[in-house]
RNA sequence: GCCCGCUUGGCGGAACAGGUAGACGCAACGGACUUAAAAUCCGUCGGUCGCAAGGCCGUGCCGGUUCGAGUCCGGCAGCGGGCACCA
């Protein structure tokens, strides 16, 4: 008997898929279509085990549906554009797109040993002109259309690179790179108007009923959704008014003081003639951005002189302050305080000794006596020391309290929302250049789409420092396309967000030239049916491809809002770490343990201390080489290793035992298979239907209970539970004993039927071991015959009081009474019940018996 | 601080919608085969008492609902994640 030589059979089953076209996708009206993603990479160098996570988990999706009889689409390609490739560039004198491309034909071949089942027919990058023109031409579109535009807003600038950074790589108020102390400016900058699909993308998630709640939830935040008024404050002594937005109307008459963020126009304005308040602006906006440094923050005012007047009552005026907490961007940039009512409000008060005056009353409190004291009362309750609104509750008191502002015609109704429109400009060279053109005497003109798409110079160098598109001595100089004078390109380029945000359509029609794609591709293929990929990705990358999509739409490119019906959230992949007597981290992948339990470096035999388990990273060197698991043990091994054991959106720990255990059975099931294939009858031979008994009938029964049973988990995403079911199939077919040979090929078939999505390399090679001379990855996935789904002897438990004291075995449609009477006689319940008459006995048809005495 | 999720053997995890807790696997232990090792095969495997039959305890903790709770309800603790001067 032979023994599994996965190498051989990987390698040669991968050349057959390709060179037949297995997995080629094309528009098929006669067939339903299944359109399977993962998150694209980004082309890094090398694939690690989220990769490999990942596309097994996709792979399992996408050859499911096609044995259903689906039309699968099952792409790949390559998000390439990003920081790394000019990191690369800057250390080693690379350029961005040698690095990249190189990157790209190193991990394609890593994907490759995976086997899975892609059209990689459709594959690009983004990085390639071929893709980025057509993100140009739609920019243009969107631009046209209103939806893109350019303003100047708040950034962090980065004074020794001479580049805005994200606000993720600010760490601790300076640059995560360069460690200068990064400046707050105000720069001309892109925008796409997200915050225009506001409402419509939060409403549309209650439609995702596909996707994980956890991330519907993330992004409902992250719009940030708040009701409440507008309200134009009088100032004593000016002609203008103070605007304020609140989500608790209901409290104006508890209003004690107003507050201005240090960037409020006013602001600005007085701290023209006031020195003091320029100062405590500039320390205000001098100030990190930083979580750490917010939290810490106290709040600080400065009084600027002066008031406001109340609204709703005569002669009551309020300070104006302007304060460390508020913020431009939200609202209107300034706020009236409620101390009673809103913790921040109250410290602020405390701090600078205004009036604390409470209005709304909790339930049952004693209006004469409530007074508040270090927590402000944020719950419901009934209005009190409010005028007209004194005795309504809190919703009722908002809407009252906005019909008078609408009466005085000093405020109305509003929603806002925490959503900003996303900033895409970046000062770096490896993106996709803004397709636009600024001429001193035609202002902002787009490049006619006849000159799309705007290539990146290749002669650019990089020193690290700046922007060097804006620094390359002949790429920005360009003529206005509209009066021909002398006028300068953008030099700006892209998020990197914005390729990934239309990606999924590109691969409905990857080759076209003229179009992103055409109408008739993303008509048929989209939406994308199941999406699956990390969590980190939730709000982002998520958000930003529902908003795109609405825009395409808008543009006319396609008729769609939503471009993921399905999404799947896939955990993490941890693996323990190790430290050394120093305390520095070893690499696992050098560790041993040694059969004392202690473990060791292996080259030295030095001993080391196990630490947490974490999520692999370079940085605490716990991280597992895919391609050498692939190479030692297989990809069938790796797919199934990462789909045993852990539910797939669960983390998942990597361990050499776990990576054993998948092993020993891809070899197990070669000889489960080689071993009975002498006493098998040809394949054709018809499935035996009637007539079976005792093991055989045992066995038949398993095969279509887990023929059903491993569907619906696959179908639902639970692959540990689809693995079990397969394994314990496994073991009722080494158990058969029979020597019935239809029934035996049908039961060996079936499981590798069932194991093709999992480990299809050698289920290929057992498919055609047993004789088959097409393709296991093209053949219908089995259905199971509802005849043979149901025992018709089943064992109960029976309890008495609730607790388990022994069990019967009853007919499947046996009548209540004699299931009662038979749990009655039972011995051990007898004992139990200890001569005690039943006072009630409780019969679950199929499920238990419960005696009551 | 606010919001969400999780907590089951030595370990990963099963238990569909309240109905036999611990499927499947890993590790461990005992045995067979073998000169030996690996591989393979057979068996044991929540704790505890018992020769056994079987008993008692057991799903983070406290309480409740129910004939019956890992599952539902209230409270608490621990762990993980998201957001965060958002007015």
């Amino acid at each position: 008997m032979s023994r599994y030589n996965f190498r051989a059979s990987e390698t040669r089953w991968q050349r057959v898929w390709e060179e037949r076209g297995t997995f080629r996708a094309e528009i098929d009206h006669a067939r339903p279509k299944y359109y399977v993603l993962e998150m694209f990479p980004y082309p890094s160098g090398r694939i690690h085990m989220g990769h490999v996570r990942n596309y097994t988990l996709g792979d399992v999706v996408a050859r499911l549906k096609r044995g259903q009889g689906f039309n699968v689409l099952h792409p790949m390609g390559w998000d390439a554009f990003g920081l790394p490739a000019e990191g690369a560039a800057v250390k080693r004198g690379i350029h961005p797109g040698i690095w990249t491309w190189g990157n790209i034909a190193e991990m394609r071949e890593q994907i490759k040993m995976m086997g899975l089942s892609i059209d990689w027919s459709r594959e690009f990058a983004t990085c390639d002109p071929a893709y980025y023109r057509h993100e140009q031409a739609m920019f243009v579109d969107m631009w046209e259309r209103g939806l893109v535009y350019r303003k100047e807003s708040w950034v962090n600038w980065d004074p020794v690179d001479n580049t805005v950074l994200a606000n993720e790589q600010v760490i601790d108020g300076r640059g995560w790179r360069s460690g200068a102390l990064v400046e707050r400016r105000k720069l001309a900058q892109w925008f796409f108007k997200i915050t225009a699909f506001a409402d419509e993308l939060l409403e549309a998630i209650d439609g995702l009923e596909r996707w994980p709640d956890k991330v519907r939830l993330m992004q409902r935040n992250w719009i940030g959704k708040s009701q409440g008024a507008r309200v134009r404050f009088a100032i004593n002594g000016r002609d203008d008014r103070l605007e304020v937005f609140t989500t608790r109307p209901d409290t104006l008459f508890g209003a004690s003081f107003m507050a201005l963020a240090p960037d409020h126009p006013l602001s600005a304005e007085l701290a023209k003639n006031n020195p003091e308040l320029a100062a405590f602006v500039a320390e205000c906006l001098r100030g990190g951005t930083s979580e750490a440094q917010l939290e810490t923050a106290e709040k600080k005012g400065f009084d600027t002189g002066l008031t406001c007047r109340h609204p709703f009552m005569e002669g009551v005026d309020l300070p104006i302050y302007v304060a460390n907490f508020v913020l431009s961007e939200y609202g209107t940039g300034a706020v009236f305080g409620c101390p009673a009512h809103d913790q921040r409000d109250l410290d602020f008060a405390r701090k600078y000794g205004r009036p604390v005056r409470p209005v709304v009353l909790p339930p049952d409190a004693d209006p004469a006596a409530f007074a508040v004291g270090e927590e402000a009362y944020v719950g419901e309750g009934r209005i009190f020391n409010s005028a007209f609104l004194d005795g309504l509750d809190v919703e009722s008191a908002k809407r009252r309290a906005i019909e008078e502002l609408e009466r005085l015609q000093i405020g109305s109704g509003e929603t806002t929302f925490r959503l900003r429109d996303w900033g895409i400009s970046r000062q770096r060279y490896w993106g996709c250049p803004v397709p636009m053109i600024e001429c001193p005497s035609c202002g902002t003109v787009p490049v006619p789409r006849d000159q799309l798409p705007v290539e990146l110079p290749e002669d650019v160098d990089f020193t690290g420092a700046g922007n060097p598109l804006d620094r390359h001595p002949t790429w920005k100089h360009v003529a206005c396309p509209r009066c021909g004078g002398a006028a300068e390109r953008e030099t700006e380029t892209f998020d990197t967000f914005v390729e990934s945000s239309w990606y999924f359509a590109r691969f409905c029609d990857a080759r076209n030239e003229a179009l992103p794609f055409s109408r008739e591709a993303a008509d048929y293929w989209l939406p994308v049916d199941q999406y699956i990929g990390g969590v980190e990705h939730a709000v982002l990358h998520l958000l930003y491809s529902r908003f795109y999509t609405r825009a395409m739409s808008a543009c006319g490119y396609l008729d769609l809002a939503e471009p993921f019906a399905g999404l799947f959230t896939q955990g993490m992949i941890n693996h323990l770490t190790f430290k050394d007597a120093k305390g520095e981290w070893v690499e696992a992948s050098k560790v041993a343990k040694r059969d004392d339990g202690q473990w060791v470096l292996v080259e030295d035999g030095s001993p080391v201390i196990p630490g947490r388990v974490e999520k692999m990273s370079k940085s605490k060197l716990n991280t597992v080489d895919p391609t050498e698991i692939i190479q030692g043990y297989g990809a069938d091994t790796a797919r199934l290793f990462m789909l045993s054991d852990s539910p797939p959106d669960r983390d998942l720990e990597w361990t050499d035992a776990g990576i054993r255990g998948a092993w020993n059975y891809v070899n197990r099931l070669w000889r489960l298979v080689e071993e009975r294939l002498e006493g098998l009858p040809p394949p054709g031979t018809p499935a035996p239907a009637e007539g079976l008994e005792g093991s055989d009938l045992e066995l038949k029964r398993q095969i279509h209970r887990t023929i059903a049973a491993a569907t619906e988990e696959l179908e639902r995403f639970h692959y540990n539970k689809a693995v079990a079911l397969v394994r314990e199939f496994s073991n009722g077919i080494e158990a058969y004993k029979g020597a019935n040979g239809a029934l035996l090929r049908e039961a060996v078939e079936t499981l590798v039927r069932l194991l093709e999505p999992m480990t299809p390399h050698i289920a290929e090679e057992l498919w055609e071991r047993l004789g088959h001379a097409t393709l296991l990855a093209e053949a219908p996935w089995p259905t199971a015959q509802a005849a043979w789904l149901q025992a018709d002897e089943l064992v109960i438990g029976v309890q008495v009081n609730g607790k388990r004291r022994g069990e019967i075995r009853v007919a499947r449609d046996c009548p209540k009474e004699q299931v009662e009477a038979a749990a009655l006689a039972e011995d051990n319940v007898r004992r139990a019940m200890e001569g005690k008459p039943p006072r009630r006995v409780i019969v679950v048809p199929g499920k238990i018996v419960n005696v009551v005495v």
